[in-house]
RNA sequence: GGCGCGGUGGCCGAGGAGUUAGGCAGCGGUCUGCAAAACCGCUUACACGGGUGCGAAUCCCGUCCGUGCCUCCA
């Protein structure tokens, strides 16, 4: 398995830390609101990666988190709930909104029950643990406002700030010096700890002595919770290009900062941006789509999921409504393919079995490239093409299911869900098929279309008849 | 200003020095009761200008254009 590394830059071969253990670290979402489909594409190849690290002999265990507090859900918390106490603001309006992002991510065909969700406000405990810790090796410092980390202190340490990207005066934006509000010592410095403000929720902090309620920064709940739950250093830490910086460089310093081990993760994947009309994805410009969107004109989620897997990762792929509709076709294609196994041909015709068997490995194979996701997709309309110009026998069903079964692992296309028709339905076939015979060309038209309103297209074939969904 | 990524046929999108990517759409044809599908053919793709190669869409330099990060944005 070979994976792209930020951390070096370079295509990487994928080597566990601990035997075949694959411990997968994905930042999640922030659960104020619905999710949009950029969000979405990222856990799409999370969740994508997984099935391949499965699929390549390792024992993947993934971490996903929410962050259930922060300065958005609060502000949006207190919107919606005014008259309830903060912290039980806060909790009604992550409950809702997680719930939603995970009806979101199983309609994407993300595999949610192989994932183990934390939510930050069920680890305030170990943040203030670490904070505390940081703080007593010298690596934060308390002001008004909250606890800061010491960037200075980390590099007077021996260790690199900045691993992932390059850090230096001149990147540094003049916006960024220029809005530096905070009571830092440092325009880089960023909070741990944040000190509690009127009319927001709050959890209780002594250090050194001060009292200092408040709630935790962003960066120090995923380092918690990614260490908590998979050790430290662990094997893959996964996300959007945005959040390289400053929040994965920030999860870096403070998980190594006073360590004698200098790694935090051993592999750092990121995803490009998923653009819309040319651009990233933003209210203002009026380009921000969520999977409601794509459902209410009539999509399937998993036309969405073969969208973001027909690009690279770590190209930027283009959204748009006639891109998606050429997704809708290919995957109402794959469907095609996956309804010949509940009509086999009686007719035993040479074809190997053997070759179905060995799909699974090749996509596996195709994969294991850095996620090579559209050549993977390429190979399977290949074999696509083939297998409906041939159809498959009867001895060949368990095969084909097999294949079918291998597939939906790699890629979560969901293809065995494809069902078997109604027993009327078949009559309905088969009394076209009659109609035929007698060359009775109206009924068996009006029988044709009665299918096709039903979501059941045929194609003549000189076997025989055969149906496949059509939506 | 600093650091990246990219510009491929009507549209989308891989590949990446010589060999058909793939999807969507269009046209012509074969087949078919009609259709669908399939198959065959066509629409002669790689931003522009230089350079290095026997050979460049593929490497190098430059230009133009797009895009991202540098703001708690996946």
């Amino acid at each position: 398995m070979k994976l792209h590394n930020t951390l070096t830059k370079k295509i990487d071969d994928f080597l566990p830390l601990k035997a075949q253990q694959a411990r997968l670290y994905s930042c999640g979402p922030t659960v104020y609101d619905h999710i949009h489909i950029g969000n979405l594409s990222s856990f799409i190849v999370a969740d994508t990666l997984r099935r391949v690290l499965a699929a390549s002999g390792f024992e993947p265990r993934h971490v996903m988190n929410f962050t259930d507090v922060d300065d958005k859900t609060i502000a949006r918390s207190r919107e919606r709930y005014p008259d309830v106490p903060p912290m039980e603001a806060l909790r009604r309006l992550t409950a809702e909104y997680s719930r939603i992002f995970l009806d979101d991510m199983r309609a994407v065909g993300n595999d949610v029950a192989a994932i183990t969700f934390v939510k930050a406000t069920d680890n305030i405990e170990a943040m203030r643990q670490l904070i505390t810790k940081l703080h007593a090796d010298g690596f934060a410092y308390v002001t008004d406002d909250g606890v800061y980390f010491s960037i200075e202190a980390y590099r007077r340490s021996g260790k690199t700030y900045g691993q992932l990207t390059e850090i230096t005066a001149q990147s540094t934006s003049e916006a960024r010096i220029q809005n530096d509000e905070y009571d830092k010592a440092s325009v880089h410095d960023f909070a741990l700890w944040k000190a509690w403000r009127a009319g927001e929720p709050a959890w209780e902090f002594e250090l050194a002595g001060k009292n200092l309620k408040g709630r935790p920064g962003w960066h120090v709940e995923c380092s918690v919770m990614s260490s908590g739950q998979l050790g430290q250093p662990f094997d893959i830490h996964t996300g959007g290009i945005d959040l390289i910086f400053p929040h994965h460089e920030n999860e870096i310093a403070q998980s190594t900062a006073g360590q004698t081990d200098p790694l935090y993760a051993k592999y750092f994947v990121h995803n490009e941006h998923l653009l819309v009309d040319g651009k990233k994805m933003s209210k203002s410009l009026g380009n921000f789509y969520t999977l409601k969107d794509v459902q209410a004109k009539g999509f399937d989620p998993l036309a969405f999921r073969l969208l973001v897997l027909q690009a690279h990762y770590r190209s930027q792929a283009h959204f748009s409504w006639e891109n998606l509709a050429a997704a809708q076709n290919r995957l109402n294609d794959l469907r095609a393919l996956a309804a010949l196994r509940w009509q086999p041909r009686e007719v035993a015709h040479d074809s190997g079995t053997e070759a179905l068997r060995d799909i699974p490995q090749q996509l596996t194979d195709i994969l294991a490239n850095d996620l090579d996701t559209p050549e993977a997709l390429a190979f399977l309309s290949r074999v696509a093409t083939q297998l409906l110009a041939v159809h498959i026998e009867k001895d060949m069903v368990d095969h084909f299911e097999a294949m079918l079964q291998g597939i939906d692992e790699l890629l979560g296309l969901e293809l065995m869900k494809v069902g078997d028709i109604t027993a009327a339905q078949k009559e309905l076939i088969a009394g076209r098929e009659a109609a035929r015979a007698r060359q009775d060309w109206a009924e068996s038209d009006r029988l044709r279309d009665k299918l096709a309103k039903q979501g059941v297209g045929l194609r003549d074939h000189p076997h025989g008849v055969i149906w496949f969904p059509q939506s």
